[in-house]
RNA sequence: GCCGGUGUGGCGGAAUUGGCAGACGCACCGCACUCAAAAUGCGGCGGGAAACCAUGCCGGUUCGAGUCCGGCCACCGGCACCA
């Protein structure tokens, strides 16, 4: 062809982008005739740093699954939204004394600008953004119907604070010890706050892993996180004091190998009984000093046990009367169980390590290991233990204490959980209310639904009070309202929910996102639900990810979505590490820019390259020679062009290259094997240069198949071109045909002892049966035998022939 | 400590699940085009003169092992005094 142009993205990029925007391009259709695809990927937070490459990578896979579904022809929602609540835009009205929705919105501009720069093909249609009133609506209806369901409560206890944020975490935004948004060490304090009963769903949420099509990893992830445990409490009578001492343990079995007691330091029965402790000075001293320590000093101390004996106090071990000490001690959590332990030293190695320490007695009851050595964990024969001597295995024996604790009234079966019930409040304004008012009368009472949007009021300072509470306290017209129920003057919650409430169920509000009678329709949820295929990042698995499936159980229970779990199947995309090998920061100045290559090279350059970079699971460094050999590749697929004849349709001494390149990409793009699948395309593109020209019908092949990832490039080329009647994205995916797969002659490799030591070309229809007989006879085989003996003969059609000589 | 994962050229990474290790790309080298350079096209590119040696290390199974089994080592992610 003459006169074509030289390749240049920046002219053409825009040019479609604008035609898809104008024609609504990737709305997804109202109809439910079709079969449908939900692809689903993370919406962002709109920082005001804008999009990172790491974002790109993140949509470009599902962007690609979407991309082809369309041209199967499926009815494809692939949305795209914002999670426009949290910190960081309050921090920085805070800075700039600007607000936070002022700043939110210019933040969402522009990332929605730069999505479009990339070609994202999501449906802008059914864009939402989590703070705004017709969103946030649903949010505190949600929030409600828990409440209702007497699944949100207000407790005081031990919570996880940050000092620098100011607010108080849920156990999943303080992982390691430190706060999610800023880092700082968290520190334990006790605090008044409102708790998600999540511990409600733990087996529900452990059960509906079975179900869903999640990687082995992150079904690992949730599971360790949730960290369900069976075992038995068990009661112990306190010499001197009416009340027992609850324990919980997993082995129930070794109750008669109990020579001592530990409480958590902070336990309540301590205060409760302190006059009877005669060693009070000492225990309080190690109460400060645990209180003191900071998470990492705790893990640091692990190995050395400290405690405290308690003096003036005993215990009881219930099966043998036998009174034994207790201790205090940091090894023991109050946020587990219920903060006392029985301790076994010949079968816990904690309780074995505190007991050589603090010289209390070890009696081994389950036969096996080295007590002198260390404690036993193992399985055994139950001994030194009355009548359940008899049970030699611990599944047995468990059942059998069990089951005499419960007919002697002192113990029961019990489940613990690692995973916390989900603190709920933040004490700061860019939230949603929380639609709760306190009734001096009437306790606490929810917003009546007919009243919701409970609107987050405007107000002139977003600092956070000094004494802990949110900016809207300071408002005396948002506090001070009326009681829903009696009608009494009551006063609002003034705390604001935490930056999880939003994105726990956004992927509903697309199917059906302009509806203000409901959060979406059951007739939109029962086309569009569940998301078919949702990706996102690793950080996510014990926070969003288990947060959104546990809103979405509820309402499931409530009949109000059509199925148990949101997501049918989960992956997740690598990190993209600077160039240096770091993980990407300001600080090392290793980032980069998206935008900056999209200049440079064009968005299609960009998006081949996230995806060509490597294992799309897998972290991987940025390259900038490899970005331009992505460039490269293009201006390549852009000159075809000059190749092009008038033939229509495949030639024959391209038929299998095109064909097997159809297969590959098909089926790599299912797999998320990006990799290989441009691999292959290369490869194709290769064979068209070798041959030095392509036809009409070979280039509309390859370009088709790479119109997922390069749309821009491919629609411009076949516009171009007019090598289809539809543009690309309207397209069918091509099909390839198999008898072009088949060849009539194949090579195979020939080796002599598992060494390989030529190649022949052999009859693609050559049996096994027929090997020998075919092998022994040719020239190449018997100058390699020659002399020897041969054993054996092994071959594998299509790949080689083997001979074993002795 | 427990759970999950990874380890292959100078680099990113392939390898149809036990069958020709290093696809594809980058970097590099050579040739062509050019006064020259860039760009582009074509070719080469694990090590070794070769026999051979090579997929973190040691052993095993097999006609054949990057892939399976046993034992180690290193790194990454998650959990962690969870009773």
């Amino acid at each position: 062809m003459n006169n074509i142009p030289a390749y240049n993205p920046a002219s053409i990029e825009g040019k479609w982008q604008k035609h898809w925007d104008a024609t609504n391009a990737f709305a997804a259709e109202a109809s439910h005739d079709k079969p449908k695809f939900y692809g689903l990927v993370e919406f962002p937070y709109p920082s005001g740093a804008g999009m990172h490459v790491g974002h790109i990578k993140a949509y470009s896979g599902l962007e690609v699954v979407s991309r082809k579904r369309r041209m199967e022809g499926y009815n494809v929602l692939f949305p795209m939204g914002f999670d426009s609540f949290g910190l960081p835009a309050e921090n920085y009205a805070i800075k700039t004394n600007t607000h936070p929705h002022v700043i939110t919105t210019r933040n969402v501009e522009h990332f929605k600008d730069q999505m479009k720069q990339i070609g994202f093909s999501f449906d802008w249609s059914r864009e939402i953004s989590t703070s705004l009133p017709d969103y946030y609506k649903w949010t505190q209806w949600i929030f409600l119907k828990l409440f209702d369901h007497n699944l949100v409560f207000r407790a005081k206890t031990l919570v996880n604070y940050c000092p620098h944020c100011k607010v108080v975490l849920s156990n999943e935004d303080s992982q390691g010890g430190k706060c999610d948004v800023c880092h700082s060490d968290v520190v334990q304090l006790p605090k008044d706050v409102w708790y998600l009963r999540i511990t409600e769903y733990a087996d529900k949420l452990l059960e509906g892993l079975e179900t869903v099509d999640y990687p082995e990893s992150i079904k690992q992830q949730q599971v360790t996180w949730i960290g369900r445990s069976t075992g038995a409490f068990v009661d112990f009578t306190l010499d001197g004091i009416p009340e027992q001492l609850e324990i919980y343990t997993t082995r129930p079995d070794t109750l008669y190998g109990v020579t001592f007691m530990v409480m958590a330091p902070e336990h309540p029965l301590l205060d409760k009984y302190k006059e009877k402790i005669t060693n009070w000075d000492a225990v309080e001293a190690y109460r400060d000093a645990c209180a003191k320590k900071t998470e990492f000093e705790r893990t640091q101390l692990q190995k050395d046990k400290t405690g405290v004996k308690l003096e003036g106090l005993a215990a009881v071990n219930p099966v043998n009367g036998k009174q034994i000490p207790i201790f205090i001690a940091d090894y023991v959590m109050m946020g587990y169980g219920t903060g006392a332990i029985m301790a076994v030293p010949a079968h816990d190695q904690r309780d074995y390590e505190f007991a050589k320490k603090f010289g209390a007695d070890i009696i081994q009851v389950i036969e096996g290991g080295d007590i002198s050595v260390e404690a036993y964990t193992g399985d055994g024969k139950m001994i030194n233990s009355d009548f359940l001597n008899a049970y030699d295995n611990k599944k047995d024996s468990i059942a059998a204490m069990i089951d005499f604790l419960a007919k002697k009234g002192i113990g029961r079966k019990g489940i613990q959980y690692k995973m916390k019930d989900w603190a709920f409040n933040r004490q700061r304004y860019w939230g949603e209310p929380i639609p709760l008012i306190h009734c001096p009368k009437c306790g606490t009472v929810g917003v009546p639904y007919d009243q919701l949007p409970l609107t987050l009021p405007d107000v002139e300072n977003f600092e956070p009070g000094t004494d802990g509470q949110s900016p809207l306290a300071r408002i005396e017209s948002f506090v001070n309202c009326t009681c829903p129920k009696c009608g009494g003057p009551a006063k609002r919650e003034t705390d604001t929910m935490p930056q999880w409430a939003g994105s726990s169920w956004y992927f509903l509000r697309f199917v059906d996102p302009h509806n203000d009678k409901a959060f979406a329709s059951m007739d939109e949820m029962k086309y569009w639900m569940p998301v078919d295929w949702y990706n996102g990042g690793m950080e996510h698995v014990t926070r969003h990810l288990l947060y959104s499936r546990f809103w979405h159980r509820f309402l499931y229970d409530i009949g109000e979505v059509n199925t148990p779990e949101p997501y049918a199947k989960r992956s997740y995309q690598g990190l993209i590490l600077g160039s240096d090998g770091e993980k990407m920061s300001k600080s090392k100045g290793n980032v980069v820019d998206p935008l900056d290559i999209v200049k440079q090279y064009g968005a299609d350059t960009l998006r081949l390259y996230v995806l060509f970079m490597g294992d799309y699971t897998a972290a991987a460094p940025w390259n900038d020679d490899s970005v331009k050999g992505c460039r490269r590749f293009l201006d390549r697929v852009w000159r075809l062009m000059d190749m092009l004849n008038d033939g229509e349709g495949i030639s024959k001494d391209l038929a299998f290259d095109v064909h097997s390149c159809i297969k590959k990409v098909s089926e790599d793009y299912e797999k998320m094997k990006f990799n290989t699948a441009i691999a292959a395309m290369m490869t194709l593109v290769n064979a068209f240069y070798a041959k030095g020209q392509v036809t009409r019908g070979e280039l509309l092949a390859l370009i088709q198949l790479l119109n997922p990832v390069a749309p821009h490039i491919t629609e411009e080329i076949n516009q171009l071109c007019k090598l289809s009647d539809a543009e690309l994205i309207r397209a069918q995916w091509p099909k390839y045909d198999p008898a072009a797969l088949v060849k009539d002659t194949v090579e195979v490799a020939l080796q002599i002892n598992g060494k390989v030591r030529g190649r022949m070309n052999v009859p693609a229809s050559l049996t096994r049966d027929d090997a020998q007989a075919y092998f022994m006879d040719t020239e190449e085989v018997q100058k390699l035998i020659a002399g020897k003996n041969v054993k054996k003969l092994v071959f594998v059609p299509g790949r080689l022939v083997n001979i074993v000589v002795g």
